[in-house]
DNA sequence: ACAATATCGCAACAATGTTGCATTAAATGA
DNA sequence: TCATTTAATGCAACATTGTTGCGATATTGT
């Protein structure tokens, strides 16, 4: 008995800003842009969904704060540890290219997922503060 | 004017408790073991004192929750990008030896600090599920 | 169009983290 | 040792973030 799944607004509206941002977004980036187009609780179940659909993907980001994202580029290398940059002034959160990486787990241990992300602060806000 | 920190109660406690741990612990763990010791808040203003202090640090788990840690082994090579790996059945965090990272930034970024955890099953957790 | 039901909005709740302020207790020097 | 200074605490109140139940609404297959 499979459950189907309905393209309702709220859900397009959610996707289509995931879509057209650059960077992972959080709950509350999404209900600061969408106002009061659609419901606070309607926005995480939507989320919700969308990540079990696989159209877009959490991070973690370093402060503890859940991002959702589309990052095509995310998602051309999804099956390899690539490395998420976090900006800890903006907290533009992007994907880092050419850092493919190698991990090597202990004899015995079970690999589910890679975490990989570095803070520090993105060159828009370094230009920032040297103006 | 430096402001010199004390040693108190609840820091000296809290310390024990995250030195004594094999695992990274989150304030939540932190509040069950002291019971009515000190109050919630003070675990959190002493936890941010411990962090400042780089007696403990912060470890964002792959869920969202931040947990912190006395990890010596963590401390031996703490200026490197060494990976952390966390065990989603036992919670058990450590780190992983023979990772080390080189890690590209974009031209322009300033790079502050690497979270770099695996999450799977550690081998005692692998074992035991399969006698 | 109609029925089935996935989704929504709202309210209420739970969990987690923050702030202000009066009180307590470390650390220091007399 | 004792008084003084002020860091740290406890408490209350608040803020933020995430969850749940349920009646109402809207999407989808027929």
């Amino acid at each position: 008995m499979k459950k189907n799944t309905r393209n309702t607004k709220a859900k397009a509206e959610i996707l289509k800003f995931i879509n057209s941002s650059t960077r992972a977004v959080s709950h509350l980036d999404i209900q600061k842009s969408l106002g009061e187009f659609c419901d606070r609780v309607t926005i995480y179940r939507v989320l919700e969904r969308l990540t079990e659909e696989k159209s877009i993907h959490r991070i973690v980001n370093v402060d503890g704060v859940i991002n959702y994202a589309s990052c095509s580029s995310c998602a051309a290398h999804h099956t390899h540890n690539h490395v998420h940059f976090s900006c800890i002034n903006c907290k533009e959160l992007s994907c880092l290219e050419n850092n493919e990486i190698t991990l090597t787990l202990p004899e015995g241990y079970q690999f589910k997922e890679a975490f990989l992300t570095v803070s520090g602060v993105c060159k828009e806000c370094v230009d920032r503060s040297l103006v």
